[in-house]
DNA sequence: TATTGTTATACTCTATAACTATA
DNA sequence: TATAGTTATAGAGTATAACAATA
């Protein structure tokens, strides 16, 4: 590219390898969700369901970034695979609790505990504990720098 | 989450930053793709095609993670849109060469610089410029750990 | 009036595979 | 036979807005 003023600033020599560093990531990852027949909104769903005592929809769309209209749909096919239930709730009848059924909790463990597993080598072999510590600090800095205003 | 044992493990605490860092950056960097009226799969294109001689199709869809398919429809609405055209191929009459048209290049300037000035001081503010260097290194580091299976 | 979740519409992306025209 | 790109199909996500029931 023939932007070199822009090209050659030291900060955004860190855009590309952030979000070459999450694609390749996430192409492994993506895979493996795709192995268990799940699409990648329904695996936010589940995991973000799981260890919690349930979420409206509300909340659900606020924690996955799936929009409210769209998430109708996405729950109700996991509704379909049996994974989640809708359970009225007390007090306001205008909502709906959205809950794990026990064959999405066995779902929850199995697929977190092998996501882990199979995650996690590639980062062992990239990083040392120390790099680990500072990666660390200096991703959740960017994180809040964006959050901040987005 | 009760699994302690897995949630603690030092290298997994760099899996959910990562996640999150790039998904603030994906929400400010989305939204502003789509004030330009493009989906994200467009503004992959018109990037990659930046700055090129053009490509071919299955050059394209191997630099861009689009399918072939797939990306024949991307292709078509850039067409209507008047950034991209199509070229024979002197020489293999199989193959097509994608290029961007003057209105696609010129689209390709504004966006990228405007989108560079848009997404710097995110993280100017968040990192010095001895963090970026190792950020970097970590970063690509982890690129390639996933990049040698996946 | 405001909020919760659903419904409706129209578009885009995805995966898969079959198809054509070249090679 | 193999390759390049298109077409076909069915499913899924997206954005937007309107809607019914409830608050």
């Amino acid at each position: 590219m023939d932007l070199p003023h822009l090209k050659d600033d030291p900060y955004l020599k860190i855009l590309r390898p952030l979000v070459e560093a999450y694609l390749a990531f996430w192409l492994v990852d993506s895979r493996h969700i795709k192995s268990l027949k799940l699409t990648p909104s329904q695996f936010d769903v589940i995991v973000t369901l799981g260890d919690t005592d349930g979420m409206t929809c509300a909340e659900l769309s606020n924690a996955t970034l799936v929009t409210k209209g769209t998430l109708t749909g996405v729950l109700d096919r996991l509704v379909a695979k049996g994974l989640i239930k809708r359970e009225t709730v007390s007090g306001d009848r205008r909502c709906t609790r959205i809950k794990l059924t026990e064959k999405g909790e066995v779902l929850f463990r199995k697929v977190f505990a092998a996501h882990i597993a199979h995650i996690k080598p590639f980062f062992e072999r990239a990083l040392s504990q120390k790099d680990v510590e500072q990666m660390r600090t200096l991703l959740l800095r960017i994180r809040d720098s964006f959050q901040e205003v987005g």
